[in-house]
DNA sequence: TAGGTAGTCTGCAATATGTGCGAACGGCAA
DNA sequence: TTGCCGTTCGCACATATTGCAGACTACCTA
């Protein structure tokens, strides 16, 4: 993503509006390393402006998306989850409290033409699964980015 | 996954009971390579057991998960979705239609203690987006495992 | 094989994430 | 300053999945 000083411009150009609201939501995304979701960023947006909405969260959060400034990400946490980094990256995840982070790694994650049974691939997303230095600590310790999500990951024990 | 007849004992050994519902499923499970969705399962289970209840397949499937027999999936395309093949392998997922296909391929998917940042990895998942073969020859088809499901990589063009 | 018990099934309400819609609002270009 | 047209916001709605409670039934035991 580039700096909101940029986006201001993008913005202009593509005939979209620069409100208070989308500035907001630019200064908070830019640089932020979390991989939010939604609900966190207008939990926080609304700290600084309150009466904000979360439907304009995820507006804007789409548009960015649409302007290829944001990348948006299943990371099985229950909830799509907000990247300003838009290169070619993967993740790792926590397991238990569900924080991200960026992981830069070069591996050969090319599909031979045999392995792609006929895909057209055009994207190869990897996911590292696993408890973070915090959780390892305090295996009891819950703190989701997503409130009370339930994740794909958590284990499904469900019974009455 | 284990065949039908041995999950049937494996229930009984954990004190779960063995229903005409739970063998339906178990039967529909065994050999599936379509990574099925909840709901489509209870679609193809109501065809041969009317009556049965959505709930019923839920419970059931997570039973399987929790037994570790069926992996639970989130390849991104809005619902769970459900592979009897617990080895270790990834997958390959239309963006278009939602079809997924299972991908055995070697590769260096193990973290450096310097990458992990902390993180101790318990698994690494590998998801391969692209179009299958029919949706590379016919572009407009649609066709979801998931009915009206929004993928997270749909791309996100809202604006009214 | 009848009976009892504990686990199961089903329908419905509830929760969570995210989008459609319309009325009021407000950037920003002329 | 004005007006057009994109935005914001609140609410209803859609989808996925789970909680709950009452009726039901698999299956162990006598």
């Amino acid at each position: 993503m580039r700096p909101p000083a940029d986006l201001v411009s993008a913005f202009r150009a593509k005939g979209l509006k620069v409100t208070p609201q989308r500035q907001l939501l630019f200064r908070l995304l830019n640089g932020d390393e979390t991989h939010p979701c939604a609900d966190t960023l207008y939990t926080i947006a609304a700290g600084e402006m309150p009466g904000i909405s979360l439907r304009t969260v995820y507006q804007t959060l789409n548009d960015l998306v649409a302007m290829g400034e944001l990348q948006m990400l299943d990371l099985g946490t229950g909830s799509a989850r907000f990247d300003p980094k838009v290169d070619d990256h993967h993740h790792v995840v926590c397991t238990q409290c569900c924080a991200a982070r960026d992981v830069y790694v070069t591996m050969s994650t090319e599909l031979s033409p045999d392995d792609s049974l006929g895909f057209s691939i055009h994207k190869t997303q990897v996911v590292f699964r696993g408890l973070c230095a915090e959780c390892v600590a305090a295996p009891d310790r819950v703190l989701r980015t997503s409130s009370t999500s339930r994740s794909t990951y958590e284990g499904a024990s469900d019974h009455r």
